[in-house]
DNA sequence: ATCGGTTACGTAACCGATTTCGGTAAAATT
DNA sequence: AATTTTACCGAAATCGGTTACGTAACCGAT
C-alpha cells in the first residue's frame, strides 16, 4: 500500500491538489461541500501530508538535535526523557548522539546532525572540550544552540545547569549540622566547572559555620572512580587527626570511600560520616544507604529544551533571540551514611 | 550566514545547477576544469547539501524510530546505545521515543513516527501490549518493524532476544553445582513471555539434575519489586523445609530478598544462596556483592538495528525482506551473593 | 449595461536537490 | 563538404506539499 498524496485525493475528486491543501487546512476560501467532500476523502485513503515535503517548504526540520558524552549514564537518560517529553508536546522529535566524551567526536556529531537538518541543538560537553568553536560554527548559521550540565562560558548560548555550589553547601552544612566538625571533601578534577563549584560550596559552608579551612582535608580525583575513593579514604584515615566526615565529588567515590572505611574497621555513619553526589539508584539499596545530593536531570531536560524551543520560534519570527541561563537547585536526599545515631532522638 | 544551496555555486560560475550537481557527484559528463571550479566554490562556501531536499527527492528518511518503554531503564539506554552506534555509521540518524508501558501511548507514537517519517522502526513492546494491530498497519504501508526484548509472535517481524531459557538454565545450573540442592525460583507475572522462559529455564535445570519440582518453591510476581522480593523471601523461609537458594526474576527482586534474608538473620550466601536477573550496576557495590545474569543489551541494539538497516535495504532493492528471530546468550556473572563458601578452596 | 465586490477555485512559483532527455558545439569520420 | 560521433552542459520534470496571485461566475447597486 502506497502512502496518499494531495494529487490522489485530488484526482478523485476533479480538483487541483491546491483546493485540496486548502481544504484540508481550513483555509476560508473553501466551499462546504469540497471542504467535506476533501476530508471524507483523505480520512478513507488514510491520507499523511509527506513530512519531507511540508518540512522543505516550511524551512523547518521540526527536529532537535541532542548530544550527549553517554546515553547510558542515568543522569542523562533522565535529562533525554525530559527533553523528550517537552519536544514531542510541540510535535518536534529527538534526534540522539553521544560524543564518549571525546572532543573530535563532539565535533563530528554536530557538523553531522547540522547536516543532517535540525532546527536546534542541545549539548552537554565533553570532559575534553575546552575550545567551543565548532558551537560557534553552527551558531553563525543560525542554529540556536543550548547548553546543559557542562557548560561553557565561551559561548554565547542559554544553558542550564545544577546549582552545584548550592547542592554542595547544603551537603556540608547537613554535615555540620549533625555535629561532625571535621568534614572532609575528596574534590573533582579542576577542569569541569561543576566540580570547582562543589568545591566552592564545600568551603563556603566551612566559613558560614566559622570553621578553618584544612588543607589536608581535601583530596583531588582525577577519574572519579570506586578506587579513587577507597584510596583517599585511607589516606584521610592515616592523618593524625582523620577527619570525622567525608563529603565526596560523586556516588562512585563515595560508595569507594564507604566500602574501604568499612574495611578498616571504620563504622559509618558512626565513626566518619559520608556524602555522595548525584544521588544514583544504589544509593538507597546499599547498607548503609547513602546520603547524596540528586541533581534535577528531568527538569534540566525539560527546561534546555523550552528554552532551545524559546529560540527556534524567536528566530523563525525574526525577533531578537535572548539567552538566559538557568540554575536548578540540588536537592539533598539525607540517608542513613550521614545520620549520626545521637542526634536522632533529639 | 544562510547555508549555500546549488543555486548558489552555479551563479557564480554562471552554469545551471544540474551541472553543479553533477560536479559534485562526480557524474562522467563533466570536464575536469569546471568539476574543480565547482568543487572549489562548493568548498568556499562551505555547501552542505540541503537534507530535506535530497530526502524528498530520494524518498528516504534516513532516520530509524526507537520506540522503548522506558528511556531512562539502563537495559534501555544501554540498547539504544547500541543502535546509535550502528545506525550512525550508515548515516541514518535515531527518533526517540517512550511508551511508559503504556498500550495507548504505544499506538500513539508508533503512528506518530510514520507520520513524522522514519525509514523503519525498532520497537520494544510494552508490557501492556497484546494485539499488534498498530504495528501490523505500519508494515502494510511498507515501514519494516524489528522487534526486540518484548517481542510478540503475532507479528511477521525480526526480532531480537535474551536467551532468558539459557540465562534461567545457566543460574539454576550455577548454583546447583555450588552444591545447594532446595533452589526455590521468584517468577514474574506470565504475561511477557521473557519471564516465562525464565520459568522454564529454572525447570529445566532440575530435571536435568534429577531434582524435583516443588510447586512450594515458586511464588509469582505482580509488579516485580523490591518489597515483592522481601515478601517471597520471608513466605520462603517459613516453610517447614525453606530452600537453601533463590533465583529470582530480576535484579530489584533478589536485593528485596537479601535485604529481608539478612533482617531475618539468615546469611547470604553461608545460609541462602541468591540470584537476580539483568545485572545492574548495583549487584557490584553491595554487600555481598550480587550475582546476577546479564543481558546483551547493546548486542541487542546493535543486531536489530543491522537487521532492520538490512531489511530497509532490501525494501529499496524491491529484493524479498527476510525476516529473522536472533537470541543472544544471556552471560551467568557469577558474584559473592551465590558462591558456598565451601567451595572456595575445591 | 456597467461597475464593484464576493465567493470559490485554478495557475503557477517555490522549497533545493536529482535525473532524464536533449541540444549545441567541436572533433572525428566518411 | 557532409555526416557522425563525442564531450559538455542546459532545460525541464520530479519529489509532495504551500501559497501569492489571477480569474470566472455571480450578486446587487448604480
Amino acid at each position: 500500500m502506497k502512502r496518499a498524496t494531495l494529487r490522489d485525493i485530488a484526482r478523485e475528486l476533479g480538483v487541483t491538489v491546491a483546493t485540496v491543501s486548502r481544504a484540508l487546512k481550513d483555509y476560508p476560501d473553501i466551499s462546504l461541500a469540497t471542504k467535506q467532500a476533501v476530508l471524507a476523502t483523505a480520512e478513507r485513503l488514510n491520507y499523511t501530508p509527506n513530512p519531507l515535503a511540508v518540512k522543505l517548504r516550511q524551512q523547518a526540520y521540526k527536529v532537535v538535535g541532542v548530544v550527549v558524552p553517554d546515553i547510558v549514564h542515568p543522569f542523562f537518560s533522565d535529562v533525554i526523557s525530559g527533553i523528550v517529553d517537552v519536544v514531542e508536546e510541540l510535535g518536534y522529535h529527538v534526534i540522539l548522539s553521544q560524543s564518549n566524551e571525546s572532543y573530535e567526536k563532539e565535533i563530528r556529531v554536530t557538523q553531522m546532525l547540522h547536516a543532517t537538518g535540525v532546527d536546534g541543538l542541545l549539548v552537554c560537553l565533553s570532559n575534553e572540550t575546552v575550545a567551543v568553536d565548532h558551537l560557534r560554527a553552527l551558531q553563525d548559521y543560525d542554529l540556536p544552540v543550548v547548553l546543559f550540565d557542562k557548560t561553557s562560558a565561551e559561548l554565547a548560548a542559554s544553558s542550564v545547569v545544577t546549582n552545584d555550589f548550592q547542592g554542595a553547601y547544603d551537603a556540608t552544612a547537613h554535615l555540620l549540622d549533625q555535629g561532625y566538625t571535621r568534614v572532609a571533601h575528596i574534590k573533582g578534577p579542576t577542569h569541569p566547572e561543576n566540580t570547582r563549584q562543589r568545591f566552592a560550596g564545600y568551603q563556603a559552608a566551612l566559613t558560614a559555620y566559622g570553621l578553618p579551612f584544612r588543607p589536608e582535608y581535601v583530596a583531588e580525583c582525577q577519574a572519579v572512580t570506586h578506587a579513587e575513593g577507597a584510596a583517599f579514604a585511607q589516606q584521610f584515615m592515616r592523618l593524625p587527626e582523620p577527619p570525622d566526615a567525608i563529603f565526596a565529588v560523586s556516588d562512585s567515590v563515595a560508595i569507594g570511600a564507604i566500602t574501604a572505611l568499612k574495611e578498616m574497621g571504620r563504622r559509618v555513619p558512626e565513626d566518619v560520616a559520608v556524602i555522595g553526589f548525584s544521588d544514583w539508584a544504589v544509593c538507597e539499596l546499599l547498607t548503609p544507604s547513602v546520603s547524596s545530593v540528586a541533581q534535577p536531570a528531568y527538569a534540566i531536560g525539560r527546561r534546555a529544551s523550552e528554552l532551545l524551543l524559546r529560540e527556534i520560534q524567536q528566530l523563525r519570527d525574526e525577533q531578537p533571540v535572548e539567552h538566559s541561563r538557568v540554575v536548578l537547585d540540588a536537592v539533598l536526599k539525607v540517608r542513613a551514611s550521614s545520620q549520626r545515631p545521637e542526634s536522632n532522638p533529639e
